[in-house]
DNA sequence: TTCATATGCGACAAAACGTAGCATTACATG
DNA sequence: CATGTAATGCTACGTTTTGTCGCATATGAA
């Protein structure tokens, strides 16, 4: 077993951020497709290797398809992000994530209309998910 | 100007983590404190890197106090923490702290009822913050 | 001045990343 | 079936970051 899953990310570098965004912007993409919206003056070999470790690292996984690697992200972005932010409450508060969210309002990073918002809306969120059980629906 | 804030904090290592950790429970410690507690065998030295790393870095800050240097965190933990989910939010979620909580959400790392919770302890503080600034209940 | 502390600085090895070059493999074609 | 070309895997090297120290210094006290 390789390690197969992201749930330990320690964090992504720059260039492998990057890439990640890109994937999970796009959905699906080939190296040369990263290679060219990158931006970045890469040679394909460096593109490449930056796949795999992220795949290794259980960021990505890929398809094969006509010979060419479809890549995509493994976990929708914000699974991610949550992770991440779960390992920064666990880590240095307890795991008390109100600790840190209140820490946010203190620091003015979020405020009280946001947060309601927020709230409302993963209400919502939460009641479609609770009401249509077809976890197909991925949109 | 050597870099004094934390704002870009990249993540700190294990060790650098556990002392900070430290000193932000125990509120100020020396260097020989800080080795006692750890209960890991380090020499002085390590520890005397370590913490002037932490200040280099901006954690923490020092005073002199008979030739002995008392440290303490630069800010409180919640602050720290509060920023690296913004770190968090801002890298990759192009700054929607609702796709991260969704994302929260939808993995099971908090539910509807914390949230709901969060939003009204939130809305309290911010009440009481807006009144009467003299807000003793800190519970 | 000398001694015991407490600090500051420089060094080193291991791990993580960015970046590539080169070997290898799998089709499409002649 | 032999080849050429496109796409991939593996290995490597230079940096930066972090864990760990050893050793040179500085500062009161005796």
């Amino acid at each position: 077993m390789t390690d197969a899953s992201p749930d330990e990310a320690k964090d992504l570098g720059d260039l492998e951020l990057a890439v990640m965004q890109l994937i999970w912007t796009q959905g699906e993409m080939t190296a040369e497709a990263v290679r060219e919206s990158l931006g970045r003056p890469l040679k394909e070999s460096t593109i490449r290797t930056v796949l795999r470790r992220l795949e290794e690292k259980g960021f990505l996984t890929h398809e094969v398809e006509a010979r060419t690697f479809i890549y995509r992200a493994a976990e929708a972005r914000g699974k991610v992000a949550a992770k991440a932010v779960k390992r920064i409450v666990d880590w240095f508060c307890n795991g008390s994530v109100e600790e840190v969210l209140v820490g946010m309002v203190d620091s003015k990073m979020l405020d009280q209309k946001q947060l309601d918002a927020l709230s409302k809306k993963i209400e919502k969120a939460r009641a479609e998910k609770t009401a249509g059980k077809s976890v197909g629906g991925k949109k």
